[in-house]
Formats: structure tokens, sequence, C-alpha cells
DNA sequence: CTTAGTGCAAAACCTTTGCAACTCT
DNA sequence: AGAGTTGCAAAGGTTTTGCACTAAG
């Protein structure tokens, strides 16, 4: 998937070291890539793991992350932030349902939304680098 | 506008009380139509007028006015909760274009993401009740 | 060796809560 | 009178920061 010399690249470029504890906090999110991981999330793990590894400088590896573009920064409205692994090319954005019931998270994809967002775009006279779509509702099994 | 009686209407439904606090956090939002108001702001405009108005009520009066769908939470992504008047009936949302240059929040409508969302929510089984969309980007006076 | 990164604890923020005093209805 | 409301201060929860120590290049 994320390949180690690859990272290592990325690090190189902006004159980063390569450390245990960056190499380590990816891997977890190639092992739990179907989850949406706070900075707490991401602790508990190395704490089970017995990782020695503190909490600043998980903090501090999330941000180093998002700013390669190895993490995705989200923000799902449930007051911390939250991160998961960025494809490395994907022509669509995807977004997240969020169950106001369960709190499980649903991804999607919606070519439609981006042909809107695209619309935008041209008509505001702004340039959209990055958009976050976040839907609230109930989910297929919370609605009966 | 919001007429003093509609607002008491409301809060008597509720078995919640008129005060002076209440009244006076929501004529801010009348003179401030304009702009996304975070607790904070919202306090530093009372404390100008020396309201001896206190923060937790602030917070507390918020959250009613939201309850209440007088005001729209909104979460722009600062790490604070933001504030705006809820039109009283809108059929298509807006949403909000955010300049990562110069801050400037802009209002977009779009009748094409509305019919984007619908879609998602006859695809995916879920009961859509809210959705957030917030782009982020450049506007055209920091673009150059 | 030199510079960047780490862990810890403390600080910084935003928000919520407990409680005695107060005020609408 | 009685229930809801307020202000203050304290507590909560998440994220950031200062600093001495450690490890990568």
């Amino acid at each position: 998937m994320i390949d180690i010399a690859f990272f290592e690249g990325l690090l190189r470029e902006k004159q980063y070291k390569m450390t245990v504890q960056r190499k380590t906090v990816l891997e977890i999110f190639v092992d739990f890539s179907e989850r949406h991981l706070s900075a707490e999330d991401v602790y508990g793990i190395l704490r089970e793991r017995a990782s020695g590894i503190g909490l600043a400088t998980v903090y501090r590896t999330l941000e180093l992350l998002a700013e390669l573009e190895l993490l995705e920064k989200l923000d799902l409205g449930d007051g911390r932030n939250r991160y998961e692994m960025k494809p490395l090319k994907r022509s669509v954005r995807h977004h997240h349902l969020i169950c106001m019931s369960c709190g499980k998270i649903r991804e999607v994809d919606s070519a439609a939304i981006q042909r809107a967002l695209n619309a935008i775009e041209h008509e505001s006279g702004y340039s959209i680098i990055d958009h976050q779509v976040k839907l609230y509702g109930y989910c297929h099994e919370c609605r009966k």
C-alpha cells in the first residue's frame, strides 16, 4: 500500500527525519484503513501495543502526515479531529454520512456533488482547493 | 424581522422564560445578520454594550436559540462553533465558501447540490436530516 | 556533531457544569 | 411560591507548547 521508501522520500524532501514513531503511526492507519481515527484513538492503539509513544507526538505526527497528504483530516462534528488514509488518486472525493442515532459513518461517492461544486467554483470566482460535505441523518437500521 | 411576540411564543411552548439576556443575544444576531458569530464574538459585543451578561449564559442561550431554530449552528472548521440567523423558510440551504487566505466567508446557494443530496438520500437508505457543505479555496482578490 | 524529534507536564482554548442567588410567570 | 435562569468559578475535553533529553542524518 504505502511503501516505506515512498514515505521516506516525502520526508526527505522537506528535511524531516524518519522515526519509529512516524512509521508506527502510519502503520496504524494501514491496519485500520476502514476507520476514522482521532488522536486519542491512535494513542489508545499505541498503548495496547506498548509502544511508549506519547500523546503529543501523536498530535504532531498526525499533523505532519496530513501535511504530506498521506492522511486526510476530517471534522465529523464530534468535537475532535479525525484522520483517514488518503488514497493516492481518486477522481471523485467521497463524503460522509453520519448516523445521528448510532454514530455509524458511511462513505459515499457522488459524481453529482462533484459536478455541483465545479459549477460553484466557476460561478463564484473562487478557486476551490478543498471541500467537506457532511450529511447527518438516520441509517437504515436506526430508522424504525 | 424576528418579532418579540413570536420569540415569546416559541419560548412559552417549551416552558422557557423570556429574559433580558435572551432578548439581547437575539438582537445581536439581528444587528449583525451578515456575520457568523462565535460565542466569544457575542460575548465581546455584549461587553462593549456593558450588558453584564456572562459567557456561560451566552453559550446556553446560543444552544437554546439553535434548538428553537432561530439560529443555525455552523462549524466552519476554525475550532469554535459559530451561529447565524436562520431564515424562516428557505427552500435551498446555503453553503459556505471560505477563503483560506483572508478568511472571508461567502455564502452560496445551489440547487444542484440540493439535488445531489436528495439523490444520495434515496440511494443510501439513510434519511438525511441535515447537511453541511464547506468549500475551502481562494477568493477572487486573494488569487493573483 | 548538528538539527530535528520525542516525552512529559504545563498551558491554552473552547465549552460545560455545579451551585447559590435571582427573576420571570 | 415555584420553576426556570443567571453569573461565577471550577472542571472537562481536546490540542498546543516549552524544555531537557534523545536519536536520526
